[in-house]
DNA sequence: GAGTATAACAGACATTTGTCTGGTATATTC
DNA sequence: GAATATACCAGACAAATGTCTGTTATACTC
């Protein structure tokens, strides 16, 4: 293997090894060595020693395939749910429709998180609408925080204001729909949502 | 370690597997054995050999920490770009503000797709708001979709219209806002937004 | 030119990790 | 009760993988 300007194996080694990782397959040494035609499995720890040290890498000595993206945030499992209104809270965590990665800063507790898809249009104005996913934090919320709700046995996405003496309103952002203000016993915040997704495909295209 | 009922262990080893493999790393066996204290590497063997005959894992014979998750759709390394409009697009891909792991289908071409801040408020009728973040595969685009196109040098998201004689129209989705008919040579689609996404509130978030 | 840093190689070595073969115990089924 | 299936254990083994020590060559600096 012909000798190469200082750095570029260099990066291009990184670049390789960080697809690899994003594709949540860390590479052996071995690995790496084969795919850029190297003869000694030393050359290539040199260099991921020395991304290492840069902080471009990261890695648990003596352990098979540790290498890891320090900046890359990591994915945690968040449980999609379908039901909740039916069954209570607990069972439907239980038995999510389906499992999606969210990044969650480690300092948040994973089992507060679950995912919900959007049904109605009260919300268009704030930009979510009927088919996004959202991520919701379970916690108590603030006012003017856009929640989750649980009213008359139907989950709901609301921006929350919090009146003098608890009086709880559940606000819609679409002047099609009234402002909910249920006693306090019929309804119950399941949490704050932090993020939302939406897949564009071809089902909505040319909406009014 | 006390015989347990049948299954039940079986399942919450899988979940233990699970959780590691969508936190991007893969245990061995006998971190598995540790975690659930058994005191022979083949009782986590069997449980897994039995999991991947399920078809609820999958794995590659003879390599170290080759569990996967079939159900898991494989994320990509997606670029977010900064600035398109200053340089060309390609020294854009190049130095991205940041890597986006996004879910692509396998029949994808992986390049084709990067990630982009929206500016402005065209779109909110469409609930896109600005901040948030598009992912756009490139492509020719059909008339009625959401494009992201560089017109005077600036990327823009707009819905895309294609009047007879290949007149370009880039329709925002806000009443403030005028329709754009750029000449052929002044106006660049980029490609069509195929996923949103926006983070609400004030959870951490990083950037890579 | 001497000194130093970096790229790459060579090969032995140690550890981690997966594989295999056989055994014990407890249910369930016929 | 015999046969069968499952959960778990024990320990040897082999393959994958990381570690180490030493060497060669090229480029740069003083």
């Amino acid at each position: 293997m012909p000798r190469t300007p200082p750095g570029q194996t260099r990066e291009r080694i990184f670049r390789f090894v960080r697809d690899r990782l994003l594709r949540g397959d860390s590479p052996s040494l071995r690995e790496v060595r084969d795919h850029f035609g190297f003869r000694a499995v030393e050359t290539v720890r040199a260099h991921l020693t020395a991304l290492v040290e840069e902080g471009r890498l990261d890695r648990e000595p003596g352990r098979a395939r540790s290498y890891r993206l320090p900046s890359l945030p990591r994915f945690h499992p968040v449980p999609i749910l379908g039901e909740v209104a039916a069954g209570g809270f607990e069972e439907a965590v239980e038995n999510p429709e389906g499992i999606l990665p969210v990044e969650i800063s480690d300092s948040r507790d994973l089992s507060d998180f679950f995912a919900l898809r959007v049904r109605g249009e009260s919300m268009i104005g704030a930009g979510i609408l009927p088919g996004d996913t959202v991520i919701v934090e379970r916690g108590e919320p603030r006012s003017g925080q856009i929640v989750v709700a649980l009213v008359e046995n139907e989950a709901t996405v609301k921006r929350l204001h919090l009146g003098p003496g608890g009086v709880v309103e559940l606000r819609p952002e679409n002047p099609e729909f009234e402002i909910l203000r249920p006693p306090p016993d019929a309804c119950r915040i399941l949490g704050v949502v932090v993020e939302l997704r939406r897949t564009l495909g071809t089902r909505w295209r040319g909406r009014p």
